[in-house]
DNA sequence: TTTTCATGGTCTTATTTTAAGACCATCTCG
DNA sequence: CGAGATGGTCTTAAAATAAGACCATGAAAA
């Protein structure tokens, strides 16, 4: 028997990003961690995640460059848990998934939070594919061109 | 013991969709399904998943309404799982994470495959975060409104 | 400074999920 | 009809998960 499948060698992005991102608590973890939280404890709260679970994605994540490790800035000897620029990069993931489940998942006037412009305070555009040349592009006007196997 | 945790009830649509998504095959099956594959031998051969895992997975997606049985479009009596307007609309979550993939876990020069538009062939452009107004909003320049705790 | 509590983990255990393949029923086609 | 393709189910062993006991250190109160 082997272990779980890895596709960290694979030739598509969506599955190399999954192998690194896509389990069960890793998105999870990155969208509060965009939000601000820091501290192993505050995720933990804020998850209701088993400790041991947290620790080890915690420590996967910083393995993969998402997250890195800094002292605590309210100066105590503790330390923290900060998005490296390559994990800031997910929230466009992390967008498209609410705005997903925004649309799928709700009943109508089932409450739920939402994503909005810092400085107004209004509610985010949906995202959508662009062409080059700006034109929008719906889920068939676009295919995947595969690399040749080697 | 209980069973993996539920997060179908959240009041976070990341967290919700998650609940439906966020396990290790769904969103390459979603994927392979928006590139047109049907077929459960199809799914199995390029997913390389074993049979019970796939067979699984696709009862789910379908309980879930993003995929759904249809007869076969070969006129066999065979039967294909397509997508449904509800799964479709995960293209630009797996669009996300494609670029997200493309820009942080290739090195220089290594192949993969890319999204293009269909009629031109041209790549297509990176996804951007807008406010109502039409601005450009980076990572830091939104926040999640929550709602009041029930 | 001693004592107490908060913080951030590790380890153990029971349960569930996954991977792999054996097995089987139905369909297609020669 | 018979052989192989197709689309599953079932079994089994290994791995991941959930929950909480346990522990070391830091912070803070007495």
């Amino acid at each position: 028997m082997v272990k779980r499948v890895s596709l960290s060698q694979a030739a598509c992005p969506v599955a190399r990003a999954l192998d690194v991102i896509g389990d069960w608590w890793s998105l999870l973890i990155i969208r509060d961690a965009l939000e601000g939280v820091r501290r192993f404890g505050a995720f933990q709260a804020g998850l209701g995640i088993a400790k041991g679970m947290l620790a080890t994605r915690l420590r996967d994540l910083v393995e993969d460059g998402i997250l890195e490790i800094a002292p605590a800035s309210d100066g105590s000897a503790y330390s923290e848990y900060v998005l490296t620029a390559k994990g800031r990069e997910l929230h466009l993931v992390v967008a498209a998934l609410r705005q997903w489940g925004e649309a799928a998942l709700y009943a109508p006037g089932e409450d739920h939070s939402v994503l909005v412009d810092r400085t107004r305070g209004q509610k985010v555009a949906r995202l959508a594919l662009q062409a080059a040349d700006g034109r929008t592009l719906q889920w068939n006007e676009t295919r995947v061109r595969h690399v040749a196997a080697v």
